[in-house]
RNA sequence: GGGGUCGUAGUUAAGUUGGUUAUAACGCCGGCCUGUCACGCCGGAGGCCGUGGGUUCGAGUCCCAUCGACCCCGCCA
């Protein structure tokens, strides 16, 4: 039989008859996802998008069709004509959504055939990535994929739904652009009709959104891609989505009070899930002093404590030592330390000395004193102190890392986390969003021997602290803000500079030249000089939210066509030489480093 | 740039102190089977052991190099 596709329309798809439209005729087009030859009877499982229907061959309804279905393999295109029929007492499958209907087929045509196919199509599935990336349109028909793209397609749809609802304006930015210093290696694009010279693709659309202020578009928003040369990781891909946005006349708490309707209105539609308002909101120094990063995961307690006053005169030298050098001595309290078991604790030094840390002390605490390598060198006052500041009970497990603020924030940062997930504390499914403010504006560089920005260099610094750009540029704070969720920067933005003053006090203070500053962004400071209006704005992570979202390991996941950690397609095989013609028309030539 | 894990049929894995014909499951092909839904039963095919070099009488196994996938550090304003 020929020709289905003129004579019937699909009328529903494989996800959705149930038993009341038992009489039914009904015609199903999808993928064979399995096949039940029983001699006789043949059953076909029907896929689509939207599910699976169980598709009947018998050869006294049908004869021709059940001739034809013994050609059925895995992953043929078929379309079906029949009635659907309820499934008799004990031949149901309550696995299924339409587990109590099957369709009884009169006509069968065979739309497509398919080569076996590399790996089955299920949800869950062992088959490796590298298997899986390069017949990614295979693997993008597993459910469990499909679920991901299809809620990132409904994330994204609310997020426009709920800003043009409140006046934002959706504007596309260009992606062949100016590179900019500071920040991530660009990704560098060579202009044919200006031989030599190169657009860069945007690490973001900072600039542009602000120019849109300026220009009084009041409030914008972009879903956008952004562009960053760096190496990869399982939450970091070049290529990647921003929700963008921008408001003028405005302060962090107005920004704050949309965004926190925006992410309770994409949580909600998304995944169910409402979270509690306003959104806590830490300092970057509580946070650090707490948590020791500056993107906590507030799901749990197990946090840090500070002891260095406590030790600075101790009898054990590396912890006295850390101290008269200005570094810290910071603790780690795991109640009811038993729970981790000989093998747990040895990995822990390797593990903090990935971070930086040469090492990692421990105590026990026992009802009189601690079972420590340390506990010969403190004094019983000493040791009292640590147990008070800790909230130290008997049988309570302490580490130590002393170091410097930064390596010992790092190490013990990392380890709560990891202590955190073996000891089962993280709640699956818990969702804790926490806003982080008042980071420092310049963070010194030692590679570089001068500050850079922390956040970006067109982010106001707080008013207070103006006066110390020139002064002391490491003390000044910035009017910037993260939201975290679940040790996971998913945003971050700030206040911006909207006078050229302070805009130039700023490259000042980051030691870029006049004509640097010139030539990378002139018309930025241009700009601010025809009446820039307040403004502020934010951008999101999308992958890494869906990724959240999904619960899914890798950002991988979430989009559909991923690049592997070496920044590679396997499926088109991208990046590749160029021909000779391509080169010489973009003025170009490869320089091979031969070591 | 650095550290780590891995690479054996289409897929996922096993493979002992180096030893003769490299296993298994799923998938695939053929046969049987009219109520299965991870259908079942019988039979069969399928291997550049990532690649290159070395040690050895002999290498999937040991050594060196190299390629690739993944995780992490650096990097990612």
């Amino acid at each position: 039989m020929t020709g289905f596709m003129t004579r019937y329309k699909r009328t529903h798809s494989c996800g959705e008859l149930r038993a009341g439209q038992a009489g039914e005729t009904v015609v199903l087009m999808g993928w064979a996802h399995r096949r039940r030859d029983h001699g006789g009877v043949i059953f076909v499982d029907l896929r689509d998008r939207e599910g699976v229907t169980q598709v009947v061959f018998n050869p006294e309804i049908a004869p021709e069709a059940h001739r034809e279905a013994h050609r059925i393999r895995n992953e043929y295109v078929l379309a079906v004509r029949g009635t659907l029929r309820e499934r008799l007492e004990g031949m149901t499958n309550p696995q299924l959504p339409t587990g109590e209907v099957e369709l009884m087929v009169e006509e069968l045509e065979i739309l497509n055939e398919s080569r076996t196919p590399p790996f089955v199509m299920e949800a869950e599935t062992d088959v490796s990535e590298t298997v899986r990336l390069k017949y990614r349109y295979l693997d993008l028909r597993r459910e469990k994929i499909q679920k991901n793209l299809i809620l990132r397609s409904t994330v994204a749809a609310a997020t426009r739904n709920y800003l043009a609802e409140r006046g934002f304006i959706e504007v596309e930015t260009p992606f062949l652009t100016k590179s900019t210093p500071e920040g991530a290696r660009d990704y560098l694009v060579p202009s044919r009709v200006n031989p030599g010279m190169f657009y860069a693709l945007p690490q973001s659309p900072q600039i542009f959104k602000q120019l849109l202020m300026v220009s009084g578009l009041d409030r914008y928003y972009q879903i956008v891609k952004c562009f960053r040369d760096e190496d990869l990781r399982a939450d970091r891909q070049p290529e990647f989505t921003q929700i963008d946005i921008e408001m003028s006349f405005i302060t962090e708490d107005d920004l704050m009070n949309v965004i926190e309707g925006l992410m309770a209105a994409i949580f909600k539609v998304g995944i169910g899930m409402e979270p509690e308002r306003p959104f806590p909101r830490l300092t970057w120094t509580e946070a650090m002093d707490r948590y020791g990063r500056d993107n906590p995961d507030t799901r749990f307690g197990l946090e840090l404590e500070n002891v260095t006053d406590i030790v600075r005169n101790c009898g054990f030298k590396v912890f006295a030592e850390t101290a008269t050098r200005g570094g810290v001595v910071k603790t780690l309290k795991i109640e009811d330390g038993r729970r981790l078991s000989r093998k747990d604790l040895d990995e822990m030094p390797g593990y903090v000395s990935d971070f930086g840390a040469k090492g990692l002390a421990w105590a026990r605490v026992n009802e009189d004193g601690w079972t420590s390598p340390l506990f010969k060198y403190l004094t019983a006052d000493e040791v009292a102190g640590i147990n008070r500041r800790v909230k130290a009970a008997p049988g309570d497990l302490i580490f130590f890392v002393a170091d410097s603020p930064g390596v010992a924030n790092d190490a013990l940062g990392n380890l709560r986390v990891r202590l955190a997930q073996k000891l089962g504390l993280i709640k699956p499914g818990s969702f804790s969003f926490t806003w982080i403010t008042d980071f420092p504006m310049f963070e010194y560089s030692d590679t570089e021997k001068r500050y850079m920005a922390t956040h970006h260099p067109f982010t106001a610094p707080v008013d207070d602290d103006i006066a110390l750009l020139s002064t002391d540029p490491g003390k000044v704070r910035a009017r910037a803000y993260d939201l975290v969720l679940n040790g996971s920067e998913i945003g971050g933005g700030s206040i911006r500079i909207h006078r050229s003053d302070v805009q130039s006090m700023v490259f000042k203070a980051l030691e870029l030249g006049d004509d640097e500053v010139r030539a990378k962004f002139g018309f930025l400071i241009d700009a601010l000089e025809y009446g820039t209006p307040p403004h502020g704005g934010i951008a999101f992570g999308l992958d890494r939210i869906i990724m959240l979202m999904a619960g899914a390991e890798s950002i991988r996941d979430v989009i559909a066509f991923p690049k592997t950690q070496k920044a590679t397609c396997l499926l088109t095989d991208a990046p590749s030489p160029p021909s000779m013609e391509q080169l010489m028309e973009l003025s170009l030539k490869v320089v091979r480093d031969k070591e």
